[in-house]
RNA sequence: GCUGCUGUAGCUCAGAGGUAGAGCACUCCCUUGGUAAGGGAGAGGUCGAGAGUUCAAUUCUCUCCAGCAGCACCA
C-alpha cells in the first residue's frame, strides 16, 4: 500500500517544525506529540484560523493545539457545541420543531427555532435537563463536507425549510459542512469539540426565551430564540450570574423609584415625570454644559417646539420620518409637527440675517426638547424615551475651518467625559453609505476631517463602512461604565447637505455667497439618557456635586431643631443643597432611611452639637462618624459641591 | 411595530368563580431616643380599561392600554 504521500511541514508555537503527511489532522498531530495532549486537545489554530481537530491540513502551516486552558477558543467551542446540543435537545423533546441558526455571542449563545407552541420558562428547565443527558452520553462529534444539492434535498426531505434557505444563500464555492453530535446533525461552519462530554455540564444555563425575526428581517417569520450563557468552568458561570445581579441592582428604573427621582405614567408613555431630586441632577448637567460651551464661544438659542410642515419638508424629515413624528392638529388648516430635531430651527436662526465669513464659525446651541414617536417596544426607562432634551449644537463654518472645528469638538467631548469619570471612551467612525447625496470630493473631505481628528488625538476608533448618515459621515462616542457596559452618547456629524437644502450662505472675503459646512454635535446626547447612565454607573451614588440630594441634617432630639435649621441655612448659603429632618423618629431610623435613598452626607445633631456648634458627619457607605465644627464642614462640603470645571 | 410574559393599596407581593389580604410607607397617639427599622391605633383598593360568558367575574374568554425580556427600529 506504499504510495507517494506528500510531506508538509508544520511549525509549532515553540518554533519547532516537523514533517507530516499532507492531509494530517490536528488530532493526529496532537497524538504524535503526546498521549495526554491528544486527550486534552479541543481544537487548533492553523495559519491563524480556528481549526477543528478533524479537519485535514493540506500544506505547510503554523499549528497550535488548544486545550480548555485556552479561554478564547474554549469558550467559543463550548458555546457553539452547546448551541447544537440545545437544538438537539429541543428536537428530541418536540420533534416538530424546525431549526434555524444558533451562533455564539458574548457570554454564551442562542438558537432560533420555529415551533407553533411557545416555549415556557418551565420548558427551559426541561431542555437543560435533556442537554445534560446528552453531555453525559459523550456522543462523538464528526464532520463531513457535503455536496450542495444533496444537502438541499436532505433538508427538503426533513422539512427543514430554513436550512434549505440558508444553504441556498451560501456562496457556491464555499464547502458545505455537516456536523453530527451523536445522531443529530446540523449544517455548520465549525469547528467543534470532539465529543459532547467535553462540554462542562455544570457551567451553562438557559436564560430566556424571546422572539426574533428570521434573518433579522421584520417582514419575515418571527421565531423563538432561546438564550444561554456558558463558560469553561462552574466558577466562571457563577461569577457571570453574580455580575448580572450587580447590574440589576444598578437598574436606573429601580433606583429612580427608590431615590424618588422620576416616574412614568400610562397617559404619557415614554415621557418622564421628573421629581425634584431627579430634576436637580438634570439641571446640574445643563448648568455644567452651558458653562463649558460658553467658555468656547457657543451661543445659546431657543427655537419653537411646533413648526409648520413646510419646514419639515425642506429639512427632509417629513418624508423620511413622518411615521415617527408627533403631528399637531389645529383648527387653522395647517399641518404642524413637534420638532424631532433642533437643526431646522437653527437653520432659521442662521438664515435670519446675512452672514459674513468673519463671523464663522458660528456655534449655535440649544437645550432643546425633541419629540419622536418611538416604536412602543423600543421604550426603556430613561434610556429610550419619546421626548428628550438634547445638548444640541450646530457649528457653521467654512470648509477650511472644518478640521479645526472637528478637533475642538473632539477635545471638548473628551474633557467633559473625564469630568464625569468616564476615561474609557471608544469612537465609531461611520463612513459614506451606499445611498447618499453629495460628491465624492465632499465625502473625502468630510471623512478625512473626522479621521484626522481621531488620529491626531491618538484615539481608539473603529470604522463602520457605509454606516454614515445619508448627508455625511459621523463619529459616535461610546463610554464604558464602571461594570464594563458600553453606552453610546456623543455624536459629531459633518453635513454639507442641510445648508444647501435651506439655501444657507455666507459672504466670502471676495464677496461671493458660499454655502457653509455644518457640524451637528451632541455630547451628552440625550440628557434623560445621560442621567440614566450616571445613575447606573454610580449605582445611584453620584459624586457629591451631581447628587440628587446632597445633605440631610437630622435632629437627634427635638431640642436641636432650631440648630438643625441653622445648619441647613448655613449650608444652603454656601451653595450646598441641604434639607432638614426634624421628624419625631430615632436617629437610627433616619440614618437608615437616608442611607437607603443614597444621600451622600447625613449630619446628625443632638444636644452636644448644639452646645459646641458642631455636627456629627456620616458619609454614605461608611459606618464611622466624626464630629466637626460646622464652619469646617460647610467649607469642606461647599468645595465638594463645586462642579469640576469650577474647581 | 413583532413574539412571549406581566398588570391586585404609594412600594414589594400573597390570594380565590361568591365583590380582597400581608409587610413597608402614610395619618394620629405614646415615646426625646446618639448613627441602618421604638411601641400602639387608624386610614387606604372600580383588583390596568372595555366588552363577553355566568345567577354571580377582580378571578374564565376576547379586544384595547401600559410595563418587562428579546427582536426590528433609533434622523
Amino acid at each position: 500500500m506504499a504510495k507517494d504521500q506528500q510531506q508538509i511541514s508544520l511549525t509549532f508555537p515553540d518554533g519547532n517544525a516537523r514533517a507530516y503527511d499532507a492531509g494530517v489532522t490536528p488530532a493526529a498531530v496532537a497524538e504524535s506529540i503526546s498521549k495526554s495532549l491528544s486527550k486534552k486537545a479541543i481544537s487548533a489554530t492553523v495559519n491563524g484560523q480556528h481549526w477543528d481537530l478533524q479537519w485535514p491540513i493540506e500544506g505547510d502551516a503554523t499549528v497550535a493545539i488548544h486545550t480548555m486552558q485556552d479561554e478564547a477558543q474554549a469558550n467559543e467551542l463550548v458555546r457553539h457545541d452547546l448551541a447544537h446540543i440545545m437544538a438537539r435537545a429541543v428536537q428530541e423533546i418536540w420533534p416538530d420543531t424546525k431549526v434555524t441558526i444558533g451562533p455564539v455571542i458574548e457570554h454564551g449563545w442562542y438558537y432560533d427555532f420555529d415551533r407553533e407552541e411557545p416555549f415556557t420558562p418551565e420548558d427551559l428547565g426541561l431542555i437543560e435537563k435533556k442537554m445534560k443527558e446528552i453531555i453525559n452520553k459523550r456522543d462523538p462529534v464528526r464532520t463531513e463536507v457535503w455536496d450542495r444539492d444533496v444537502a438541499i434535498q436532505f433538508y427538503k426531505d426533513r422539512n427543514e425549510p430554513y436550512k434549505v434557505e440558508l444553504i441556498e444563500s451560501i456562496p457556491g464555492d464555499e464547502p458545505l459542512r455537516m456536523y453530527w453530535h451523536g445522531d443529530w446533525q446540523d449544517l455548520c461552519r465549525g469547528p467543534h469539540l470532539q465529543h459532547t462530554g467535553q462540554v462542562p455540564g455544570d457551567a451553562f444555563k438557559l436564560m430566556s426565551v424571546a422572539g426574533a425575526y428570521w434573518r433579522g428581517d421584520s417582514d419575515r417569520q418571527m421565531l423563538q430564540r432561546i438564550y444561554g450563557v456558558a463558560f469553561t468552568g462552574k466558577e466562571k458561570l457563577k461569577a457571570h450570574l453574580t455580575m448580572l445581579e450587580e447590574a440589576a441592582k444598578r437598574d436606573h428604573r429601580k433606583l429612580g423609584r427608590e431615590m424618588d427621582l422620576f416616574h412614568f405614567e400610562e397617559v404619557a408613555p415614554g415621557s418622564v415625570f421628573w421629581h425634584p431630586a431627579g430634576w436637580r441632577v438634570f439641571q446640574t448637567l445643563i448648568d455644567y454644559m452651558r458653562r463649558r460651551q460658553d467658555a468656547v464661544d457657543y451661543i445659546e438659542v431657543n427655537t419653537p417646539d411646533i413648526m409648520d410642515r413646510a419646514l419639515w419638508e425642506t429639512s427632509g424629515h417629513w418624508f423620511n420620518y413622518m411615521d415617527n413624528m408627533f403631528l399637531a392638529q389645529t383648527h387653522d388648516d395647517r399641518d404642524y409637527a413637534l420638532k424631532p430635531m433642533n437643526c431646522p430651527g437653527h437653520m432659521m436662526i442662521y438664515n435670519h440675517t446675512l452672514r459674513s465669513y468673519r463671523e464663522l464659525p458660528i456655534k449655535i446651541s440649544e437645550f432643546g426638547k425633541v419629540h419622536r414617536y418611538e416604536p412602543s417596544g423600543a421604550l426603556h426607562g430613561l434610556m429610550r424615551v419619546r421626548s428628550f432634551t438634547q445638548d444640541d449644537a450646530h457649528i457653521y463654518c467654512t470648509p477650511d475651518q472644518l478640521f479645526e472645528e472637528c478637533a475642538k469638538v473632539n477635545k471638548l467631548i473628551l474633557s467633559i467625559y473625564k469630568d464625569f469619570g468616564f476615561e474609557d471612551v471608544h469612537v465609531k467612525l461611520s463612513t459614506r453609505p451606499e445611498n447618499r447625496i453629495g460628491s465624492d470630493e465632499v465625502w473625502d473631505l468630510s471623512e478625512d476631517a473626522l479621521r484626522t481628528t481621531l488620529e491626531d488625538a491618538n484615539m481608539n476608533y473603529t470604522i463602520f463602512e457605509g454606516e454614515g448618515a445619508f448627508y455625511g459621515p459621523k463619529l459616535e462616542y461610546v463610554l464604558r461604565d464602571a461594570i464594563g457596559r458600553d453606552w453610546q452618547c456623543g455624536t459629531l456629524q459633518v453635513d454639507y447637505n442641510l445648508p444647501e437644502r435651506f439655501g444657507s450662505t455666507y459672504v466670502s472675503a471676495s464677496g461671493e455667497k458660499l454655502a457653509p459646512v455644518m457640524l451637528h454635535r451632541a455630547l451628552f446626547g440625550s440628557l434623560e439618557r445621560f442621567t440614566g447612565i450616571l445613575i447606573e454607573n454610580w449605582e445611584g451614588k453620584l459624586p457629591f456635586w451631581l447628587a440628587p440630594r446632597q445633605v440631610v441634617v437630622a435632629s437627634i432630639t427635638s431640642e436641636a431643631d432650631g440648630y438643625v435649621q441653622e445648619v441647613v441655612d448655613t449650608l444652603r448659603k454656601a451653595g450646598v443643597q441641604a434639607e432638614a429632618d426634624m421628624r419625631n423618629e430615632k436617629i437610627n431610623y433616619k440614618v437608615r432611611e437616608h442611607s437607603l435613598s443614597k444621600v451622600p452626607v447625613i449630619l446628625a445633631v443632638g444636644a452636644r452639637e448644639v452646645e459646641e456648634k458642631t455636627v456629627s458627619v456620616r458619609r454614605l457607605g461608611q459606618k464611622q462618624t466624626s464630629v466637626q465644627a460646622l464652619t469646617d464642614v460647610t467649607a469642606q462640603l461647599a468645595a465638594e459641591a463645586t462642579p469640576p470645571d469650577l474647581r
